[in-house]
DNA sequence: AATTGTGAACCTCTTCACAGCT
DNA sequence: AGCTGTGAAGAGGTTCACAATT
């Protein structure tokens, strides 16, 4: 199949929440320019990242949302339930498992992990807390699929290597560094400092620009 | 000024910090090709992106790790302390609050917000909870420059609107929609479910092409 | 000898513009 | 008449390859 650009595929995601919204207002049919405007793109790129996957509106008439809404979840793979192991039960990784958004989706957390023994054991929103040092264990009885990294950066990628090795192929990484995997593993990051930076320089451009 | 892609002030951010963590190692110079190894690129592509704001190593040697630090230092803007409101003190919002990496680089989150009458004026942090209704109030007091949004997807239009109003020009935006703003204002999203559905349509992919 | 800095080539993604369908 | 689907053009980002420098 055609390697489809990674920005196609997150502007996919966008069209399926516009999609959700849209339906819940009992909204029947949308054109590419009304799902262009709500999110700030064109209309050509919408009606551009769709044909890759086929023709799914009627022309002069535009897309019906529950159809297209559809189409988008087998496209995205969200027609099953996900097993998701968290690694790193700190701020962040307590935040995800409350995470309401995740849940709606299919990502389903199964399993948790650190290497804290004073976290080993317990529980948190109804989950225990396993050593890493048992992760293909765990793995194997949850079947894990993907695995969220919320360890400090300098465990990261110890974490991500005993994983790879149970065949977990899969990582959402808030740790702020660069992890290596095998090329048939897939790793996103999600920084946050990054973007704060980003806008940092935009505000400090502008100031510049005065 | 020649505008520079997200693509490459994102780098920078990484760049930053592989600096970072040389310099802790005590190494003093680094080329090119070391930066590119340690994140998965280009050597062509970190020289590329320093090109546009300068010239910073030396020829036949690299970089120096500290100097070179200091001059993307300078140009994200990261010499100053900067003012943050966090709005929204649920679950991904307090764990914001207490996100050391943040505070690391000089992000303080000087006031938060809420809309609950449950929360407003108790204290997450060592920080009252202001209503959303103060806003103006609070970010002139505290001359706060960049907001980040952790409210309910519905909301979140209207706080930064809000927010806008009161001067507010940046802003990291937690909630999945597409936020609209005016031109001199600018938003970066982090939207985990975005990430996680790319995941998705990965292992989707390669179970098909099995 | 090693490594930078950069124009040119290349590649990828986005937008245009219009034929084709409803 | 209105809107999709798409080939072609355009814009933008990445990599190549080498002269310049230490």
């Amino acid at each position: 199949m055609k390697k489809i650009s990674d920005s196609t595929i997150s502007r996919l995601s966008t069209y399926y929440r516009t999609l959700s919204r849209l339906i819940e207002q009992n909204v029947e049919t949308v054109s590419s320019d009304e799902i262009a405007e709500i999110n700030n793109i064109t209309s050509a790129q919408v009606r551009k990242d769709l044909s890759f996957f086929g023709s799914f509106g009627k022309r002069g008439l535009g897309y019906n949302t529950k159809d297209l809404r559809e189409e988008i979840a087998k496209i995205l793979g969200l027609k099953k339930q996900w097993n998701v192991a968290l690694v790193g039960v700190g701020n962040i990784g307590r935040a995800l498992i409350d995470y309401a958004e995740f849940k709606k989706q299919g990502f389903i957390i199964k399993a948790l992990f650190d290497n804290d023994p004073k976290k080993v054991n317990t529980e948190v929103g109804g989950l225990k807390i396993h050593d890493i040092e048992n992760a293909c264990n765990i793995v194997k009885k949850e079947k894990i699929e993907i695995a969220i990294i919320a360890v400090p950066a300098k465990h990261a990628q110890a974490v991500v290597d005993t994983l790879v090795q149970c065949g977990v192929k899969a990582f959402l990484n808030f740790a702020p560094v660069t992890i290596k995997v095998p090329s048939d593993v897939i790793v996103k990051n999600e920084n946050m400092s990054i973007e704060l930076e980003a806008l940092s320089y935009f505000l400090t451009q502008n100031k510049k620009g005065d």
